[in-house]
DNA sequence: CCGCACATGCTACTTTTCTAGCACGTGCTA
DNA sequence: TAGCACGTGCTAGAAAAGTAGCATGTGCGG
């Protein structure tokens, strides 16, 4: 799922490839069509390939994954979260990011009020 | 291992009861048992019960799901979380949180430079 | 046109997980 | 002390997932 999350749709070729500890190829395809049954992924057919992608609307699917993320590892602290996230990726953060940050709270800030 | 992250430690009963949609009392002490297995989780003896605990240290798993978020639905761009944070805690936000994120966001700036 | 590279559908087999249930030990309390 | 509630260890059988392999169909290049 994660796969497919990541790059919005994906074969099973794709999704083998992508996996660190790739199972066989029946493996995958057999997987693909049990998350099929299960609701949780579509296909359509694309020339002689079938193309998976999830059911979830991304915005729906990043929402809950943020917010079992708040509840697993975070006791729903989203300051923490902030913290956590400025220390995860601090090497790669520009100073415009953290401009885009410091807006997007300030607007936050505004609106709540 | 969600179970066991957020709440640190857990028996076999306390997942059996947490989990949403709960396999048998059976499944739940052997998935405990293959996890402990495979090194993902460590049981103490506690009075006559056991508690099972995850291997990795909360930091760490903090840091590796938020990592593993951010690639999977994030393109790696830690202002679409802080946006999407603020959208999925919007309800609960109280000034000082965003304040306190503020002052992180800030301090990074500092940091940075 | 022929053979090749792929991708799918399907199947039989192996391995893993799920399930129910029993025996045993420990603490509690009527 | 006898019975009960729990929790563990263990086992055998059912269900699900993983695996390998074959037949079939479709493009494409020689």
């Amino acid at each position: 799922m994660d796969i497919l999350y990541q790059r919005g749709s994906a074969s099973a070729a794709d999704v083998l490839a992508a996996l660190p500890d790739p199972p066989s190829y029946s493996a995958v395809r057999a997987l693909l069509k049990t998350l099929e049954l299960k609701g949780h992924v579509a296909h359509r057919v694309e020339g002689l390939k079938h193309v998976f992608l999830p059911c979830l609307a991304p915005a729906q699917a990043k929402h809950s994954a943020l917010r079992h993320l708040l509840d697993t590892f975070f006791r729903n602290s989203p300051s923490q979260v902030v913290a956590a996230l400025l220390d995860v990726s601090a090497a790669e953060l520009t100073q415009d990011d953290l401009n885009r940050m410091a807006a997007l709270i300030q607007n936050a800030k505004k609106e709540g009020r």
